[in-house]
RNA sequence: GGCCGGUUGGCAGAGUGGCUAUGCAGAGGACUGCAAAUCCUUGUACAUCGGUUCAACUCCGGUACCGGCCUCCA
């Protein structure tokens, strides 16, 4: 089944014709580890995973590679400013080294709680070094570099589609008006190899070719790519905010480096915004975590179910009573889903069952428009098809939603709860209705929830 | 100022040139000792003004408002 998709590069959806039509490369930014990644900054990472499951469900091999910025790249683009590892290290009184471990262990353990496949290659720019600056070197002898007191400048000039992708405006950037713009001959280039300080000894900094320094940010994600992928990528994925300067600076650097186009499609997610449309800024970040939210009692996969609902080049808006209502819907989605399971036991995958599945392929492969692949997957649980076949669709469904439907939360009721529910039993066979509301309130009050089923009665932990 | 994108029922959010989105919340009913859960029923949304059309929320153009990027950022 054809997969189509919108691709930044042309601004509208096109056919997804890989390369290669055993095996996917796909290529996501990663973060940079200085400080804590919330739950904005995740957004990306669902929507990463959610195309390549995708992908996956559709056959294809995938080999996803993200990276790692773990060295410290400058705080403005424009390659001035501050270092923003050694000013998290400073803050936090550990070293680059630990301040990267801390938050990458940080981030893969939220991505992991929101069901998010580790990429089973990432690549840490630490580990990279050899492979940036021999990058660095092949675009020197291609002609497309310069050097001035504080480094090797990419010179954007060199290449006559330099900003293509971000439809921008060269002539009016170039002209340099305002912008600091050091030694660099046009504000649109930018650094490959920073010189480290004459003055000052950082804590991360390699010999090179050119000096003691550290590598740019941008040539990181075009070495890791080409390092691991080749010199054929089939998708990239990124935040929209990436595209008019750090992919824009990524395309450009292959193209000097491997002399064509080495992307072929690059898809952008929007973000996510909080309810009066303001964005998430980084200050408020530690706030806005995906541990904050289960602290509150929210399951992780609840905030993915919100994201799920809505598209990715939409933006998306969020509150904790979208998270809530998000929360209650997946919960109830899952109840019926285990109502099957106390059913049958059965998956049985006939053509009548294949047949709804095509039907939420359809839309889901229609650049990913999960939202309507979850109604269609609702209108399937609730057609004519046997038990059996549901769970056969919540099976396949769930290799691309990955919301655990059907996983049996087990929850361990305390002894003296169940006494006082057995009493209640007991006062209840007797209606004595007073008596048996009196232990129900004691029970709520103790935290736990009781309703009466034909059975006897359920006890679950009160939310 | 430049470049993008958006405006859908109480809330969120898909989608479509003519036909129910869906979810959450609300209302009514069934069931229940009462609840809870569940089931059934229910709500004539598509910013505005023009144009194209037999027919537009859906296509085209203007207007208003909102947001993003241009500065670290998913």
């Amino acid at each position: 089944m054809k997969v189509t998709l919108y691709n930044t590069l042309s601004r509208q959806k096109e056919e997804f014709i890989p390369y290669d039509k055993n095996e996917v490369k796909m290529y996501t930014c990663g973060p940079t580890v200085y400080w804590y990644q919330h739950i904005g900054n995740m957004f990306a990472y669902v929507w990463a995973d959610i195309f390549q499951r995708t992908l996956k469900f559709a056959d294809y091999n995938v080999k996803h590679v993200m990276g790692l910025t773990d060295v410290g790249h400058l705080v403005s683009d424009d390659d001035s400013g501050e270092d923003k590892m050694e000013k998290g290290s400073r803050r936090e009184g550990i070293s680059v080294w630990d301040l990267a471990k801390k938050y990458a262990d940080q981030f893969f353990k939220d991505t992991a709680s929101l069901n998010i496949q580790r990429p089973p290659t990432v690549c840490p720019a630490t580990h990279y070094i050899q492979e940036q600056i021999d990058a660095v070197k092949k675009l020197e002898e291609n002609g497309f570099t310069y050097q001035t007191s504080d480094g090797i400048y990419f010179d954007s000039s060199k290449d006559p589609t330099y900003g293509e992708l971000a439809k921008l405006d060269i002539e009016g950037l170039c002209a340099g008006e305002r912008v600091e713009m050091a030694e660099k001959r046009c504000k649109t280039d930018f650094a490959l190899w920073k010189f480290s300080p004459k003055d000052e000894k950082r804590q991360m900094e390699w010999d090179s070719p050119w000096g003691v320094g550290f590598p740019g940010w941008h040539i990181e994600c075009s070495s890791f790519c080409l390092s691991t992928l080749g010199e054929y990528v089939d998708i990239h994925t990124g935040g929209i905010d990436h595209i008019p300067v750090h992919h824009t600076n990524e395309i450009a650097q292959n193209k000097g480096i491997t002399g064509h186009r080495v992307v072929k499609y690059w898809i952008h997610n929007n973000f996510i915004v909080k309810a009066d449309g303001t964005k998430i800024s980084k200050s408020e970040g530690d706030k806005m975590l995906v541990e904050n939210f289960v602290e509150k009692g929210y399951n992780p996969l609840a905030y993915r179910y919100l994201i799920l609902s809505a598209h990715y080049r939409k933006q998306m808006k969020f509150s904790e009573d979208l998270l809530k209502m998000a929360q209650t819907a997946l919960e109830r989605l899952n109840e019926k889903v285990l109502e099957l399971k106390k059913e049958t036991q059965e998956i049985s995958e006939t053509t009548h069952a294949v047949a709804w599945l095509n039907k939420i392929k359809v839309v889901l492969f229609d650049d990913f428009n999960t939202a309507q692949a979850i109604t269609v997957f609702r209108d399937s649980l609730n057609s004519d098809l046997t038990d059996s076949e549901k769970l056969y669709i919540v099976q396949e469904v769930d290799r691309v939603f990955a919301l655990d439907l059907g996983k049996e939360i087990q929850i361990l009721i305390p002894e003296n709860i169940k006494e006082l529910a057995e009493k209640r039993l007991h006062a209840r066979q007797n209606k004595d209705w007073a008596e048996s509301d009196r232990l129900r309130d004691e029970i709520e009050t103790l935290g736990y929830s009781i309703k009466d089923i034909s059975e006897g009665y359920e006890i679950t932990e009160k939310k």
